[in-house]
DNA sequence: GGCCGGTTTTGCGCTATCGCAAATTGCGGG
DNA sequence: CCCGCAATTTGCGATAGCGCAAAACCGGCC
């Protein structure tokens, strides 16, 4: 089994509070693994076996409907969990997760859980605040798509993005990892029309450049304007 | 302080796995209130000073944005923790708690939570467990707000708290707090016009019957037809 | 360097749903 | 038993956004 440099992950919210020999057990316990672009990591519906620390690359997590609608349920960062089914007490995974790009992952097997949590309660306690983190953001979201249109949640959507996995460069601030039209369809609750219609908008009054899979803002400060503006404030 | 029968509440989730004097030294730390119908148990921005537990009654949670539109995030039924801001490690009340019939709560001091966690470590399992569920029920619902239309989410949102709380009748089953279309809206992300119609147009083909703030199911197995029609099935 | 397939753009009609306004109803209190 | 208020119903435009279809584009691969 490869050996994980504990000090690469000690810092992360999972471990917070953890002893560096807890740590080190923990991780004995985790084998990591590669997943290039465009693969899957595991599928809705399969049995939960294992779950997953994100150390490179970007993940997708998304959720499909019984007549195949899906909707993206968020990007995984580095240094994020997921797959963590046996956090709500389900044998099966709940969506689907793929790799946007060549990823790696820490994976433990899903009946390690309840002995890593025994041993070390902190475990659950940082859990606990993700999740609970998770819902709040999920709460947001609804809020979002309650009440907002959608070139505002378009506007909320990549701003989000920009700031969890932004990489700054000098005409603006760079997406960096592949996302389609689609994709952020799927995070806002529209289609990739629309989403198209609202970034080529954008594009023609310089707020964002856009290509295949990829999005610059230029004008972050200009999409936060948007993405604030009350349904009457007008545009011109 | 009031003495909390242990005997009423040692089965609910939060306190399975927990011995005897476990439970009572928890209890010992909490106090009970009652709260009258339509008083507030704690204001979206507050201090959160407590987390509470129902005991009787309903409690809304409810978001407000800073514009004044407000959505239901959820109802909480006896049983049923809420007010969990420490779990996410905030220090506010990310929403509203209303109490919609006549309540009874269990309260601990946010403050009490640590201690309690280090002591019982179950609690924080326990607590990852529903927290767990609940996001996932987010994410349904985010599902739902995303592929369906609106006849669809009202269906859905209606078959959900007559599971929840719903009463059996006679005559079908019967949602057993006061709701208005005003609320069904905020948990559909419609408008209170547009529910009324709907449940007008339903109420009119028998499927229901429902007044001010009543809502009585008297064909659950046609609503759950409705719920789950795909959007160009048609309808006569 | 040209071809192929997936992605994006864009036009155009359509409709589900909103928003406003006004009428109506039903409950709780006095 | 009646009044007043809040909840509900309903009509009628207005419209944001969908859905379909076709064209343009882009990048990578052979």
């Amino acid at each position: 089994m490869a050996k994980v440099d504990t000090s690469l992950v000690a810092h992360l919210p999972l471990f917070s509070g953890l002893a560096p020999d807890a740590l080190d057990e923990i991780l004995r316990e985790a084998r990591s693994a590669r997943y290039p672009k465009n693969t899957a990591i595991f599928e809705q519906g399969a049995d939960a076996l294992s779950f997953f620390l994100l150390l490179h690359g970007h993940v997708r997590a998304a959720k499909t409907t019984p007549t195949g609608e899906q909707i993206v349920v968020r990007y995984v960062a580095p240094g994020e969990t997921f797959g963590l089914a046996m956090a709500i007490g389900a044998s099966r995974y709940p969506a689907t997760a793929m790799a946007v790009d060549d990823s790696v992952v820490l994976i433990w097997p899903t009946s390690a859980w309840p002995r890593l949590v025994e041993r070390f309660p902190s475990l659950a306690a940082n859990t606990l605040q993700t999740v609970g983190t998770r819902l709040q953001e999920s709460h947001t979201r609804i809020l979002e798509m309650s009440t907002q249109q959608v070139e505002q949640r378009v506007a909320h959507v990549l701003l989000r993005l920009a700031k969890q996995s932004g990489k700054k460069l000098d005409r603006g601030i760079e997406i960096d990892f592949p996302i389609s039209r689609q994709d952020i369809a799927q995070m806002t609750g529209t289609t990739l029309h629309t989403v198209s219609r609202i970034l080529s908008g954008w594009e023609s009054q310089g707020l964002v450049e856009s290509g295949r899979q990829r999005i610059i803002l230029r004008e972050p400060h200009k999409i936060v304007v948007l993405a604030e503006r009350t349904p009457d404030s007008g545009a011109a």
